[in-house]
DNA sequence: ATTAATAAGTGCAACCGTTTAACTTTTTGC
DNA sequence: GCAAAAAGTTAAACGGTTGCACTTATTAAT
């Protein structure tokens, strides 16, 4: 999804064309993808609705998938934030798990129609959920990092590492009945008490 | 990994040659790949290595990845009977730690040196991981149902389903400085406390 | 035994995502 | 102004994968 109400910077005639292109790119994209379905668009296609070659794409998209998804630089600080910042007296996956089902894309409820169709889009393209999730795993060393700092353990200690790694993975629980909030509070049934009753007791 | 030594049935002279070519080329593909790395090694190489066409060799296989590995139907009966069998009085995470433990690959202990180069070529391949894991994940929802029955719990329990996801996860869990083996643990930490902590008491 | 149906294998050309290399344009620093 | 660096463009290729038309070998039915 692209968002372009992010600039601030006062930025020269180059630059500015360039951010075009990659727009144009983006939105072709998104626009052939939806109308014929994500593997019924060749590259080729997508460069020729944005009037540039094949090349000029690879140079502003590291791939294919790439074409659908934005920066993530503002997600990894949320999420560091959301365990730093947390309200006094809440645990940490306590905090973590407020977080995931806070931030976490229901179909729903935004009334955006075209930001349904998006969502339906990733989650029906294996591709493209694979994508996402090696994008959103990134953050695991990070967050551990975080995690660790917050209790005061080693920075490289295996079971806030364990803890970050499990909490990013709730956002990608399959389920086939259940709905996806069940799915992720059964998730961080385990994580929450598991956590509380780990050992080193003092943890917050 | 390809283990021959898995025929029983009485094999028409048709089906023998099948599997010979099959052989083959998993025999091919492996060398090469040793040999010279996996991205440096084409489909065409191995076809031609084995003596067949590239369109052979992917009636035998379903990709490139496909050719390092064997069959898994073993595994995830393996797998459901170390939670199914497993000795009396222990806890279903802690059957599966010791599974876990027990059955990941390290790289010293066996003295087979060829198997040793196998396990470095998939660890240091992102393909070849990516490809296992999917692998791997794939028994997730077979686990969390023997899980579930165990216990008399929904088919669907979410937090069966956690507790299977997150134990087939362990294996992934990137480790910096750490060795797999603590990292696994600190995980298990995890879900064997929150495991028996988590509502529902009577869990075995 | 002949034959029809099935399945393995072949060769080739194509498709698709991606990369390379050569070339042109724009920007930048002197 | 001007040369060097950076960014943009293009056509051609590369590597994994698939489709198609065809040959050959095995099995099964008549």
């Amino acid at each position: 999804m692209t968002d372009a109400t992010t600039e601030r910077a006062p930025l020269g005639r180059r630059e500015r064309k360039k951010a075009a292109t990659r727009q144009a790119l983006a939105d072709a994209a998104l626009r052939l993808f939806l109308e014929h379905g994500y593997d019924h668009v060749g590259i080729r296609d997508i460069a020729e609705a944005a009037d540039v070659s094949t090349t000029t794409l690879f140079k502003h998209f590291p791939g294919k998938e790439a074409l659908v998804f934005d920066e993530d630089a503002e997600l990894e600080a949320a999420l560091i934030a959301a365990v730093r910042e947390r309200p006094e007296g809440r645990s940490i996956p306590g905090a973590l798990r407020e977080y995931v089902l806070r931030t976490r894309r229901a179909k729903g409820d935004d009334a955006d129609a075209r930001f349904t169709r998006f969502i339906e889009l990733v989650e029906n393209t294996p591709d493209l959920r694979e994508y996402e999730r090696r994008m959103w795993m990134r953050h695991e060393t990070a967050l551990a990092r975080a995690i660790a700092e917050e209790i005061g353990a080693p920075a490289e200690d295996p079971t806030c590492r364990a803890l970050a790694h499990f909490t990013l993975e709730t956002r990608f629980l399959t389920c086939e009945k259940a709905d996806v909030g069940t799915v992720i509070a059964g998730a961080f049934e385990l994580l929450e008490h598991g956590w509380n009753a780990a050992a080193g007791g003092a943890r917050g």
